[in-house]
DNA sequence: GAGTTTGAAACT
DNA sequence: CAGTTTCAAACTC
């Protein structure tokens, strides 16, 4: 087990300032209750000597009524300044901070989420040289029943930054839904160590200490079948694609291999490129960026066609929907009710007399190619792109298929 | 390979 | 949320 991920939240720590108005407020304690996100970190015993955590990370401890359905308490702690069991501090002067031992990782600081909501918070070294700084802020308690039965909406937030305390050039994305819990996942947040209380303080046990939870149930759990990671993982061996993008960095959706759940590779002439795992601050950089993507749209990474069908359809208007610039036919689906393109220009449809010609010249094509490469030693065969874009024949109900 | 077209994604 | 801009792929020459 070389990697895993934590479930992390971004409880939001603010000064008075930061809250401009009553309805700033009031978003901002709505969201509060629910506010979660997957992190990228995954440190490990094995790997905790090179981890890097990001400051104002927390952990969640949840748990559940006896029915699972409604979030009795959230016990989350700020990762802004830390102590391992040993006692020793690191404080979040920079981004990010750095631990000698992840595993014996617990917080300083800790927020309790209940009918009562309570966060007391200790900054320790702000940015503006203090060595100490206290705050305890009280939030108004915000009822449970405003979390839906039956499933829990998690909330990717970030703080409005203070200038003093904060570095105003990040660019943070804004809050928003990131993914949507079942009942039947509740036990994805059942503490196995109780939290407890310490000087104080709630203490809530570092996900990573002995005992937790096992590598094997933490990754298992952790995961969705909607992550993109594990749609990474899982991902087809001859899933390919490259990408030559020049300004995305590859953390856009603009970046097909992005796009697609997958790390680029030597096959892509990109620049600048982010979408890789090289270092753990580009891990975590990308899975912010995943995780940003999904809060806007928690379907971003999800398959584009299901069951023969474009999940959103396509918004061809110059198009006759039979080139790849239409989504439906770059997937090998026929358009429908979910597309918007001009019902009187599309000929992506069952039945299509040019969908037909499309198809036979797409196959013949193919067979050409293959007839020229076929008399060409195997090991010269052309690299992938140059398959593009008649490697496929087209089946409006498998899609396009490789031809052996 | 350079230039154009296109619609999704991103942004305002 | 609608209008606009940006982006990288698809396509043409």
């Amino acid at each position: 087990m070389s990697r895993y991920n934590s479930f992390d939240t971004y409880i939001p720590s603010y000064e008075e300032d930061d809250l401009m108005d009553e309805d700033e407020k009031h978003k901002f304690n709505n969201l509060f209750t629910t506010c979660a996100t997957f992190s990228p970190i995954k440190p490990n015993r094995e790997e905790a000597q090179s981890q890097y955590v990001r400051a104002e990370e927390f952990s969640v401890d949840a748990s559940f009524d006896s029915e699972g359905l409604n979030i009795s308490s959230i016990t989350g702690a700020s990762a802004f300044t830390v102590t391992n069991l040993s006692g020793n501090r690191s404080t979040g002067e920079e981004e990010f901070v750095s631990y000698n031992d992840m595993s014996d990782l617990s917080f300083e600081f800790d927020v309790k989420l209940s009918n009562d909501i309570n966060v007391n918070y200790k900054e320790a070294s702000p940015s503006d040289g203090d060595l100490s700084h206290s705050m305890t802020e009280t939030i108004e308690p915000i009822p449970l029943a405003e979390i839906k039965k039956g499933q829990v909406d998690l909330i990717f937030l970030e703080s409005p930054r203070s200038s003093r305390r904060y570095d105003t050039n990040i660019v943070h994305p804004p809050p928003a839904i990131v993914s949507t819990l079942k009942s039947n996942q509740a036990h994805l947040f059942t503490p196995i160590q109780k939290n407890h209380q310490e000087n104080g303080r709630f203490v809530t046990p570092s996900p990573f200490s002995q005992g937790y939870y096992s590598h094997s149930q933490y990754q298992y759990h952790h995961f969705s079948n909607s992550s993109p990671r594990i749609q990474h993982q899982k991902q087809q061996p001859n899933k390919i694609t490259s990408c030559n993008c020049s300004k995305s960095k590859c953390l856009k959706l603009y970046c097909s291999c992005f796009s697609g759940s997958l790390l680029c590779s030597s096959r892509c002439s990109c620049n600048d490129c982010h979408n890789n795992e090289e270092t753990p601050q580009r891990s975590y950089e990308r899975q912010r960026a995943i995780t940003a993507i999904q809060a806007m749209n928690p379907n971003a990474f999800s398959e584009k066609v299901k069951n023969g069908k474009h999940t959103t359809g396509c918004s061809c208007s110059k198009e006759i929907c039979l080139r790849k610039y239409c989504d439906c036919f770059k997937f090998g689906v026929t358009c429908g009710p979910l597309c918007n393109c001009s019902k009187e220009k599309c000929k992506n449809f069952q039945g299509s007399e040019e969908l037909r010609e499309k198809t036979a010249k797409m196959t013949k094509n193919k067979r050409k190619y293959l007839k020229k490469y076929s008399t060409l030693d195997s090991n010269a065969a052309p690299s992938f792109r140059s398959y593009s874009p008649y490697s496929y024949y087209y089946s409006p109900y498998s899609g396009y298929q490789k031809n052996a």
